[in-house]
DNA sequence: TGTACATCAGTGAACGCGCGTTCACTGATGTAC
DNA sequence: TGTACATCAGTGAACGCGCGTTCACTGATGTAC
């Protein structure tokens, strides 16, 4: 079989978007290759003509979620109204639909402790995607300098995502509910509050 | 071989202990019972007689977990000045020592994402562990009321949480004592101060 | 008191299974002549 | 224009491995008679 041009792209593109999901879904040890091929209508065999190994999908399936959540919350932010662009960033972040969809959500939630765990070369790689994260959410951050407002993004994203990852661990419905509204009245009153004039 | 009255028992719980601390370590999914029963010494054959499953000793090293953190968080507390109970907790909870050593330390840290994708039963057994953990150290948070305290825990604790855990994703050691300093003074100053005169 | 038997924590081999990885092969298309 | 060959994304079977779980067995001790 005999594939256009751009076909490989496409492929390598669904694979990673496709890991991307579903690792944030199971977690990343948990789901292996032949799911995510299978689920494409792919079998596993054809996964090495795209990656060398299954962290360097890893690597790059994190990069595109810091990507897509990223994009989504930028998105949020900018059709915020007038001075609660942070204040929309938080609702959002600690919303039911947030906490109900870890397969399109935030990676930090899902997993950081993996990541943790993995090798160094392959958490360098993963280094980069959170600092770019950073470098654009801290746009939105209260602070005078961009060192401030990267500091205050280290603690404010992090507690976010802990928060979530917490709520997700309770099974009843409104205990979940409850955490995430203290969450962000804390989180708005502490942090989206001072950006207001 | 027959072993003496008590002998059972003590080894259940070391099984138990065993596996709270490499669970936390390595990640409850990675490690198998293979691996804990060779690190005391026995096979896994053996395993059977004490637990009906993994789940039931997942559920167990987790509960034992909770009982760890929350006694050695109570010390601290006791041992602080008058007033500052808090503060200690803060600090201690987001100290170098506790994010180099997963395995003696916060479960949340570790283990939310993994315990959130465990069924159902095993995270009701779950639930009462972190219920016991919340009221203990309810008594230290500021609040008139005791819903008030938990409801700042279920803030707190989370959100500390998630800040170990994506320390623990940083390569750089400076940058992870700056975000574990960053978010310090953030919550002592946000809980701990409420509680002082 | 002495003997036969029951107990049961732990052993070690086996089970089916899915994992990550490798590799000889396929076959529609593009290229060379 | 027609034919022979090269390309290479994807296939499917196989690899060694470790997993959770099962089970017949061991053997030192306690109990029954």
């Amino acid at each position: 079989v005999r594939y256009p041009e751009s076909h490989k792209a496409e492929t390598h593109a669904k694979i990673v978007a496709a890991a991307a999901r579903s690792f944030r879904e199971h977690g990343a040890e948990a789901e292996g290759i032949g799911a995510v091929m299978a689920g494409l209508g792919l079998t596993k065999g054809g996964f090495y003509r795209h990656f060398g190994s299954k962290d360097d999908l890893v690597a790059e399936a994190v990069a595109v979620a810091f990507e897509e959540i990223s994009e989504r919350l930028v998105r949020i932010a900018e059709a915020a109204p007038q001075g609660r662009a942070l204040q929309a960033i938080v609702e959002h972040y600690l919303s039911r639909e947030h906490l109900e969809a870890p397969g399109s959500g935030c990676v930090l939630a899902a997993l950081a402790a993996e990541i943790a765990r993995l090798p160094v070369p392959v958490r360098r790689r993963i280094g980069l995607s959170i600092r770019a994260y950073r470098d654009v959410m801290a746009a939105y951050m209260p602070g005078d300098s961009l060192d401030e407002r990267r500091e205050r993004f280290g603690v404010l994203f992090p507690a976010m995502a802990g928060v979530l990852a917490a709520a997700r661990v309770l099974e009843d419905d409104s205990a979940r509910e409850r955490m995430l509204a203290a969450a962000r009245s804390f989180f708005v009153d502490s942090f989206a509050a001072a950006t207001l004039g």
